[in-house]
DNA sequence: CACGTGACGTCTA
DNA sequence: TTAGACGCCACGT
């Protein structure tokens, strides 16, 4: 399962400015596919001084996942990379920026 | 060992 | 499109 942590951690060392993925993408690159939950976990982990792109994850459905002031926060590193996010934490043209 | 939990995903009505 | 039911699995209690 450590493996599985590191991977993740890869995986999201190469996600550029302005380009989004899943849980379940990172879960499945990483060579887990059933353990979308996790990846949730493991980046929670994450200190948050990190300078892993942890904002640029969301869910299948292309919405925020967190709550409250981890909503805000999430939210606001995403329009910096010029991406539109509704009051919801709905992303507009989600799709476009995957891959 | 049983049970609840969670930054999730997929299927169905 | 949306909401609810299930599936999933490491972990803490």
């Amino acid at each position: 399962m450590k493996e599985f942590a590191q991977n993740i951690y890869t995986i999201l060392s190469y996600i550029e400015k302005g380009s989004l993925i899943t849980y379940g993408q990172l879960a499945s690159q990483a060579g887990y596919p059933a353990h979308s939950r996790h990846v949730g976990k493991i980046l929670a982990k994450l200190p948050k001084d990190t300078r892993l792109p942890w904002f640029r994850v969301v869910n299948s459905q292309g919405k925020i996942s967190l709550q409250g002031d981890a909503f805000i926060r999430q939210k606001t590193l995403l329009e910096q990379d010029g991406i539109t996010i509704t009051e919801q934490g709905k992303i507009l043209k989600f799709k476009q920026y995957l891959g």
